[in-house]
DNA sequence: GCTTGACCTTGACGTAACGTCAACGTATCT
DNA sequence: AGATACGTTGACGTTACGTCAAGGTCAAGC
């Protein structure tokens, strides 16, 4: 047999023979006087195993090995071991489709939104337009929503998923309506430290003890200060005091 | 914000921040006098965004175009192809874990086999040793079972089918026999016809059908020799007579 | 004898999404 | 001033082959 021969008795590509050979997955064959690779029968039988175990999933690596141990027993380990691994990976497909299921359902009813239905409920309550607070206010928002879908993990999504559900809205909107009042402000505007004691009162025990937690995580003073510097002066006062008065209280 | 911090930020390593800005999914901040990036708010959405996208599987070519394009049409219709992706993904690894199910109950039961139970079970009936003819069938067998079960659909594994099923054995060992006394015996043998003759009368109508079809398939013919040159002369005129019977007889 | 076309050979680059040095400048703390 | 931690660009490694490139071999037809 020639290798196209043997490749297609195998339903591969003579690019895979040979890359197998390469491998040294596959021995090499006797060779003709012309130099071509003459195959038997035996060689398609171990072309088969390959490709078999190949496409179980084993990467080449982990075939070469069941190979190289006649013994049966690394061959179990590794069946088990990957069957875990793709239990885990049928689920994670099956989470990304249900979240995929979930965004298609908000596109169709609102076609620019690009988060949870939910959280893009709450983004349409926050006032529109480039009103200095709101806008930052509904990036943060976004983000935190974003990451805490994608990351799973992160301080930034702890640190705020209190505040991406939507109840933490309920009485919110005026509270932002005076915080960008104080845009130009001087931070030493005495309506800044009334602002920060209203924010303070607004927000429920059980949301301020998470906040408060994961505030002091070493690691959140990094981009917390970064992005409290984005503000303008005496908004960023607001949050400062802000902060100060929930350690107080928690 | 400087880059780890955005990085950790969005539960990234800062390599691959840095990989989006070179692949234009990310647009490079302003630089510092150091030449550090400096990131802001905005930023950091941007990232999230298309992190996220990224975890629910689109590639980042895909991301790029969906970003591109701010009508949200394009996002929705690869939204809805990549969950026929996913379906699809989710069926083939449902089908490798039933498989590797199998193969582990066997494994368990009979430590050395490396093809399907039924097949394995075939290939304990067949006389063992080294005995030209049964070797050779073996060899075969065991190919034609590993490529059904991997490539799912070769020539090959056609046309041999029939024969892995296994009561196409019930009574075929003693033709084997037969065919191995022809080891060393001269084409032109009288015993080369009878074994012929009783070959083919050994297998069912429709079982012939199948084989014939694809023995006529182009592309059959080439490893259809090959393989029979492996044979020891008379046992390949066997098969050269048999084949000539049952197309008479299809 | 010559061309044509189908096959074979080896070698090398391309793919996706980063991980991981390397070699070097910068900021900060002691 | 030196150690430590972080930033910069550049380039190679990973997986399982696909896809040229550049050439040798073989059977068929003129």
């Amino acid at each position: 047999m020639r290798i196209s021969e043997l490749a297609t008795l195998a339903g591969v590509s003579t690019r895979t023979v040979r890359h197998y050979h390469h491998l040294g997955l596959l021995p090499e064959p006797e060779r003709l006087a012309n130099g071509y690779r003459e195959y038997r029968l035996r060689d398609a039988v171990e072309l088969a195993r390959v490709r078999r175990l190949a496409e179980l999933g084993l990467s080449l690596d982990e075939v070469r090995d069941v190979l190289a141990d006649d013994q049966g027993r690394e061959l179990r380990e590794m069946l088990v071991e990957l069957d875990a691994d793709l239990a885990r990976e049928q689920a994670a497909i099956a989470d990304r489709r249900a979240r995929l299921a979930a965004l298609l359902a908000e596109a169709d009813l609102h076609p620019d939104s690009t988060v949870s239905p939910e959280m893009a409920e709450v983004l349409r309550g926050l006032p529109t337009g480039s009103s200095t607070f709101a806008e930052f206010d509904r990036e943060l928002l976004t983000l935190a929503a974003t990451v805490s879908e994608s990351a799973g993990r992160t301080e930034l999504a702890d640190l705020l998923r209190p505040l991406t559900e939507p109840e933490a809205y309920a009485r919110g909107h005026v509270l932002i309506a005076r915080l960008d009042e104080l845009a130009d402000a001087d931070p030493d505007d005495p309506r800044v430290a009334v602002v920060a004691r209203d924010l303070a009162a607004h927000l429920p025990d059980e949301m301020v003890s998470v906040m408060i937690a994961s505030l002091d995580d070493p690691g959140t003073g990094q981009w917390q200060e970064a992005l409290l510097r984005e503000l303008p002066a005496a908004q960023a006062e607001v949050f400062q005091l802000l902060v100060t008065q929930l350690k107080e209280r928690g």
